[in-house]
DNA sequence: ACCTGAACACCGTTCAAGT
DNA sequence: ACCTGAACACCGTTCAAGT
């Protein structure tokens, strides 16, 4: 806009940029304000200019995020499976930034978190919910994919290494002190440790949900 | 231990007890090794003779908060509402300390989980669930809580001060671009985000739990 | 308006040293 | 063994100043 003096003013949005090219490079628990300011060739300071903390920049960087991962599928589904689809994608997309994941609870939800409950509400209505049941089911299943991912997270040990056994931290300790119950237990634990963790819990609602509707 | 110097040895409960205080005093997130060994009137550096890290203190006091939860109920209850409480439970201990929510998603596991775990399949099992599914139904209800308390924290805005119309951050985000649609839903809206997260989900997930059994 | 530089009050962690 | 002191390489944020 300004004259060809080479370097416009940077806007908010550029800011975010940087912050999320920081993030899938370092990780969340790494960005700092110095980083994406060096990302723009520009000081620290500049970043105040547009927010007014990193918890701000931050909140911004993540509803880009998420407007950014695109998770409607063919309206034309039916209700379950257009369900499935989208919890899925949520969980895939946050699954692919994992750092995301310790700072959910502390970040603020932004606007566009309201576009997706608005498709919810809609397609749910469509298939005979009220518009109650429509909306509460939205956190029902928002709960899920965040506690899928926190558990994801947390169950294996940060970085698994290549090869090694694959035995999760967990499952180490629930060995550490074996009984004969453990025992019985210990071959299904890891594989169900390892498991998707919607695959289980997210059929689970949907089934509370469908016996809800009739 | 020592001879009457005054001050034995600090052990690594010491520290434990230590940083649960900090947290209980100022949160998770300024929670420092500095701070703690303050506690103790000790050399920050006297931490790290105990525990090799930062995060290796706060996955130790992690397990140590959950031992001290006490979730379990009268073993006599039926299964639906043994498992109610145990959820209720957990959720009301890691509500009453927040600020451990952020951290959820990148601390390990400990000792401490594998007892609840025991309990969960002791209890299932005994209900006529198969050990797997009692496993399953434990992960489920784990990514519940987290999910919830996730919810809890980033929908109410960290802070509400006293009075106040109590309207959620998400709630006037959703009407600044008002719809047809979202004017209609509004009122719902508030009360169930402010609504505890546990009261629908819960519900449709020991529903789903039931429809499996039969 | 937008950006810079220096400074303040913090961090986690290492290392050599004390008793 | 257990703890200390000083130092290193970072933080977020404020403030006065530059253009």
């Amino acid at each position: 806009m300004s004259a060809g003096a080479g370097k416009q003013a940077l806007d908010q949005q550029a800011f975010i940029n940087a912050a999320l090219s920081v993030i899938s490079d370092v990780g969340v628990e790494k960005i700092s304000m110095r980083r994406v300011a060096a990302v723009l060739s520009v000081s620290p300071m500049a970043v105040y200019k547009h927010f007014s903390s990193k918890e701000e920049l931050l909140t911004a960087a993540l509803d880009e995020f998420i407007s950014r991962s695109d998770v409607f599928p063919d309206a034309s589904l039916p209700w379950e499976q257009w369900m499935e689809h989208v919890v899925r994608a949520m969980y895939a997309a946050l699954a692919s930034e994992i750092s995301w994941v310790p700072v959910l609870g502390s970040l603020r939800l932004g606007e566009n978190v309201t576009v997706v409950i608005d498709a919810f509400i809609e397609k749910l209505t469509g298939a005979g919910f009220t518009p109650e049941q429509s909306l509460q089911a939205f956190f029902s299943v928002i709960q899920l994919v965040i506690g899928a991912v926190c558990m994801k997270s947390s169950l294996q040990g940060a970085l698994t290494p290549e090869g090694d056994a694959q035995v999760s931290p967990l499952t180490r300790a629930y060995l550490e002190n074996p009984s004969a119950r453990r025992l019985e237990i210990a071959p299904l634990f890891n594989t169900v440790v390892q498991a998707a963790p919607l695959d289980h819990s997210l059929p689970l609602l949907i089934e509370g949900l469908r016996s809800r509707l009739t």
